[in-house]
RNA sequence: GGUCCCUUCGUCUAUCGGUUAGGACGCCAGGUUUUCAACCUGGAAAGAGGGGUUCAAUUCCCCUAGGGACUG
C-alpha cells in the first residue's frame, strides 16, 4: 500500500480519530483483527455484524459466519477493543438476494457461488449503504484482497498471499463499491500474521478455525437446504453416458456439478467417470471419462469489468482467468460481445467448467484483478 | 443327455501350494477450500458351499449349487 504521508492508513487526509470506518464483522479472526487494528490505530470504528439466517439452524454448525456464536464473538471483540457494535437483521435480504437464487440455480442444472452473490448483493450493497448512512468515510472487511489506487481510481488486486487470495469471490465488486471499500489484510504475507495480530490484541477468536462450506448450510448437506426451500427439488433420475445408455440412478440433479467424480456409485470400471453435463428436463446426469471435460470456450454474462477503458470498446484481450476458485489462473483470450457478455477462449483446455460458476479475469503481468463474469450454458 | 471351462473385496480383476490375498472403479474418513467440485492422504472390504490330498491350500482332487462353450 503506497502511503502518501499526508494521508492516513485508510487513505484520508485527516487524523484517524476523525475518520469513521464501518467494519463488516463476521465473527471470525480476519474481520475481528481488522476492527481491532483500526481501533488500535485510533479510528472511529463502528462494528457491524449481519444476521443472515436463522439462529437455531445455525447453532449446530461451528465455523459458520454471521449467526449465533459468531455474532457473540464479534460483539465481544467490540467490547474488548471499546468500539460500538451493531447487529443488523438481514435475514430477509439474504434470503431474497442469495438463498433463493442459490436454490433456483441448482434446479436449473447450474452450480452457484453464493459467497460471491452475498458480497455483491448484501455486504457491498445494503451493508455498504448502511455504512454511508452511518456517515462512515469507508467500509472495511477482512477479505484477503488488495485495493490499490491507480490513475483511473481504485483497482482490485490479488492478495499478497496467493494461498489466501479471495479475488475469485470478489470479482463482481463494482468500481463505485471499490472506491468506498478497504481491505486491510490483503497485503499480509500469510494467515499466520493475522492470527499473530489477533494474539497481540488479545482477541478470543485468535484460534478460531477458518470458515468454510456454505455459511447457511449447517452440516454440509446443501441439497437438504434446497429441498427445504424448493420442496421436491431432488427428483431421482438416470445416470447416462454420452450415448444415452443408462448406467445407474441418481438422487437428483441438484447433487451434482460438472467435473464431479464422487457420488455416482458406478464401480467396476478401469477409469473413473465424471459428470460432463446435466440435463434438467430429462433429469439426466451425463457422465464420461475425464477427457470429455476438456473445455476451451466459456460463455459469460453479467460481466463486471475492472480494467482500464471500456469493456466492449477495448475489444479482444489476452489475459488470465480462473474458472474455479482453487485452480490457478490460465491464459485465455477474452472477446467481448456486449457490455455485459463475452466469450472466453482458454488457450489450454480446462476441466470442470460449470454454468453458474464465476470466471475471473487477471492481468497476466501483475496482481491486478480485471473483473469477471458468470459462466452460463451457451449462446 | 454328453464333454469341457468358469466361480476371489460392492463391481471388474491379479495372485498357477507357504503372500499382511495385490490393483482399479465404487464407498467411507481426513487434508485442502469462505461456493460446488477437483485434487492429495488414509481406511473398510473377498477366495460359492461341503469333503478330501498335503507339514501347509485361494492355488491340487471329488461332490453340490450357479454361469458359459461345444455337442448327438
Amino acid at each position: 500500500m503506497p502511503l502518501d504521508p499526508a494521508l492516513n492508513s485508510l487513505g484520508f487526509a485527516k487524523p484517524p480519530s476523525e475518520t469513521r470506518v464501518v467494519v463488516a464483522m463476521s465473527g471470525g479472526v480476519d474481520s475481528s483483527v481488522v476492527a481491532a487494528q483500526l481501533a488500535e490505530e485510533g479510528y472511529d470504528v463502528v462494528g457491524v455484524t449481519l444476521q443472515l439466517y436463522d439462529h437455531g439452524a445455525a447453532l449446530a454448525k461451528k465455523g459458520a459466519c454471521c449467526a449465533g456464536r459468531d455474532i457473540h464473538d464479534a460483539r465481544r471483540v467490540a467490547e474488548e477493543m471499546g468500539f460500538p457494535h451493531y447487529v443488523l437483521d438481514y435475514e430477509n435480504i439474504f434470503k431474497d438476494a442469495v438463498m433463493d437464487e442459490f436454490a433456483d440455480s441448482y434446479l436449473a442444472g447450474a452450480t452457484p457461488v453464493p459467497c460471491i452473490r452475498c458480497n455483491e448483493r448484501v455486504k457491498f450493497k445494503d451493508l455498504l449503504e448502511t455504512a454511508k448512512d452511518l456517515d462512515a468515510d469507508c467500509m472495511a472487511t477482512g477479505h484477503y484482497i488488495q485495493r490499490m489506487v491507480g490513475d483511473e481510481g481504485a483497482e482490485l488486486h490479488s492478495a499478497a498471499d496467493p494461498t489466501k487470495d479471495q479475488s475469485y469471490f470478489l470479482f463482481s465488486t463494482t468500481p463505485e463499491q471499490l472506491e468506498y471499500l478497504r481491505f486491510p489484510l490483503g497485503h499480509l504475507k500469510s494467515k499466520e500474521e493475522t492470527r499473530a495480530l489477533a494474539q497481540k490484541y488479545g482477541l478470543g477468536v485468535a484460534d478460531k478455525p477458518d470458515s468454510q462450506d456454505i455459511c447457511f448450510v449447517p452440516d454440509g448437506n446443501y441439497a437438504a437446504v434446497i429441498e427445504k426451500l424448493r420442496p421436491g427439488a431432488a427428483e431421482a433420475g438416470d445416470i447416462v453416458d454420452v450415448d444415452g445408455i443408462v448406467l445407474g440412478q441418481h438422487r437428483g440433479v441438484i447433487h451434482y456439478t460438472i467435473g464431479q467424480r464422487r457420488g455416482l456409485g458406478i464401480g467396476g470400471l478401469a477409469d473413473p467417470l465424471y459428470v460432463v453435463r446435466l440435463d434438467v428436463d430429462k433429469r439426466h446426469v451425463i457422465v464420461g471419462p475425464k477427457s470429455m471435460l476438456a473445455t476451451r470456450k466459456v460463455p459469460l454474462r453479467e460481466i463486471n469489468w475492472l480494467g482500464d477503458g471500456g469493456f466492449l470498446a477495448g475489444g479482444e484481450r489476452q489475459l488470465a482467468v480462473k474458472v474455479r476458485s482453487t485452480k490457478p489462473p490460465i491464459d485465455a483470450v477474452l472477446r467481448p460481445i456486449s457490455d455485459t457478455e463475452a466469450e472466453v477462449e482458454l488457450l489450454a483446455a480446462e476441466e470442470g467448467v460449470s454454468p453458474g460458476q464465476a470466471c475471473v479475469f487477471y492481468d497476466p503481468n501483475s496482481s491486478r484483478v480485471l473483473g469477471g463474469g458468470w459462466i452460463w450454458r451457451g449462446y
